[in-house]
DNA sequence: CAAAACAATTTCAAGTTTGAAATTTATGGG
DNA sequence: CCCATAAATTTCAAACTTGAAATTGTTTTG
């Protein structure tokens, strides 16, 4: 247990990673909410399900979002009232439930992604080509999901 | 409005540092937890508090960890409850509010502040000095509070 | 096979978070 | 001074989030 001289530095950059993420999802917020009437968690279980466009389990979609199996219920819960999910009940494990957007989900995220990604760009404008190489490779080293 | 060959990139790069981040978050909450039966926003505020020893009023807390006024207030209501957090009101603006901590939060503060410094030097272990100059260069640029 | 162990999901209570509205106090211009 | 506006905080409803317990179904194993 011998100290470490990058502790402190290791810290600040934990500190000020959480001021970019936080200031980045308030803006992606604001943007959901003024320009689409909607929210960040309703938009990432969208966008999860885009990309599987076949359906996910529960316990997939939760993982995808590193959220709880009871967080991924409650807003699934709310989205599939609004029609924009659909659950299905698998045949072969009769425990499992599959979740797929409905088609008015699919065509709400579709006319969403383009903006939410221009937001994206916009707020990380300031990277280069140079800078996303560099920090693939250093977020890589930092964890997140396996 | 023409097309960005990067904002691919950038849109990836959001998604892969809000999965650190969130694995991070997690990790931190975990140990926050299990090992001292507390919670993360609770642990942010002492944190805040105790850079900020001589206290600061309800709306500078509230920037500086980003969230909104009402998320502050119902955070140091539940701290005042336990003790750990002190209000007082401003002689020379009566609508102001000045927290700081007590001994008893200053105490708590640090007791968690050498392990939590000691969770965040492991979860982030595979950062190298160089890493921590690029990174911090690129944070930087990436917006941020301020 | 029956019991125990395990797995997927939901339910639940408690806490967190937001954004808007309400409250209280200060300040500036007529 | 008086009123409109602004500022600091709290209140409030609704949504989000967690982690533990409960439910239901599957698998393993004695």
């Amino acid at each position: 247990m011998s100290h470490d001289p990058l502790s402190k530095r290791r810290l600040k950059i934990w500190i000020r990673l959480l001021g970019v993420t936080r200031t980045a999802e308030g803006a992606l917020r604001e943007f959901l909410r003024l320009g689409h009437d909607t929210t960040l968690p309703r938009f990432d279980v969208l966008a999860a399900l885009y990309r599987r466009r076949d359906g996910v389990t529960m316990s997939e979609l939760s993982r995808m979002l590193l959220v709880s199996n009871g967080n991924a219920t409650t807003v699934v819960d709310r989205l599939e009232k609004d029609g924009l999910v659909r659950r299905t009940q698998s045949d072969s494990d009769r425990r499992t439930v599959f979740v797929a957007l409905t088609p008015e989900g699919l065509a709400q995220f579709e006319g969403l992604a383009a903006e939410h990604e221009a937001q994206v760009n916009a707020l990380f404008s300031g990277l280069t080509e140079a800078d996303l190489d560099t920090l693939t490779d250093i977020l890589k080293r930092m964890g997140g999901p396996k």
